[in-house]
DNA sequence: CTGGATCCCAAATGATACTG
DNA sequence: CAGTATCATTTGGGATCCAG
């Protein structure tokens, strides 16, 4: 087995404990943001302001808070390169690397089920008037 | 391949259009309480006050709020007994199951890895200070 | 027991202006 | 370009009371 991927069968993981430590993870990375940026740079290393243009409708106060915070908990590094103008680069860490795959398998089930979501919820909102 | 788990792959997955979809599932899931109750439900059918205690720190507003959500996603059913007192139990649906595979590969990543996370922001914070 | 209705506060986010 | 600072606004969520 892989490191990074600790052999936690299924049904340990509703414990309260380990329920707590999800939560916590989950608050963290959560968020409205972490997870595009993430995916953004899993396709590899890339800029402050391309990161911009590809998620398009964050801030860049949001942007900058998002990096920040990714940064500190280890799952991207910064690269500063002091030209005029400056340019700073971001990257996954490996840790951040590892990440991409459990966040890709929501994303691949959002994509494959947004549709049914979309039906449910009319029908839920015709049923209730 | 099967079905909910439409072939795309991950090249795609950062497509703006795709992101869009991702993000938005993420919002409504990615909330605070959201896969805490799923994940609780996937041990199967659980009656509202179970589900209080087993969260524990969660209100009893945010519970029914949270559980209204589910229920309009499609994600779990809502099953009411007219006794005295009344009992509600709640059990995800299909699509609630389908969805507990990919929250277990994050549940499992958390655990795996907050530890690194903790540390990395530990050295963050002693360097910042 | 379940959960709707209110009130209220704190946190998250957006908009804008400013700077090295 | 890549931020920081500030203000305004929205949103999340707890507390409490009430009702079937």
């Amino acid at each position: 087995m892989e490191p990074g991927h600790t052999a936690v069968t299924n049904t340990q993981l509703h414990e309260p404990s380990r329920c707590q430590i999800v939560s916590g993870v989950l608050a963290r990375i959560g968020d409205k943001w972490s997870v595009l940026v993430v995916m953004q740079l899993g396709a590899g290393s890339r800029r402050f302001s391309e990161l911009k243009r590809a998620i398009g409708s964050i801030s860049q106060r949001m942007l900058t808070l998002t990096l920040r915070g990714l940064e500190r908990d280890g799952l991207v590094t910064r690269t500063v390169t002091p030209s005029i103008p400056p340019r700073v680069d971001y990257e996954l860490t490996e840790l951040g690397r590892s990440l991409l795959d459990p966040v890709q398998a929501i994303g691949s089930w959002a994509i494959g089920n947004h549709e049914k979501i979309t039906v449910a919820q009319q029908a839920f909102d015709a049923r209730g008037d």
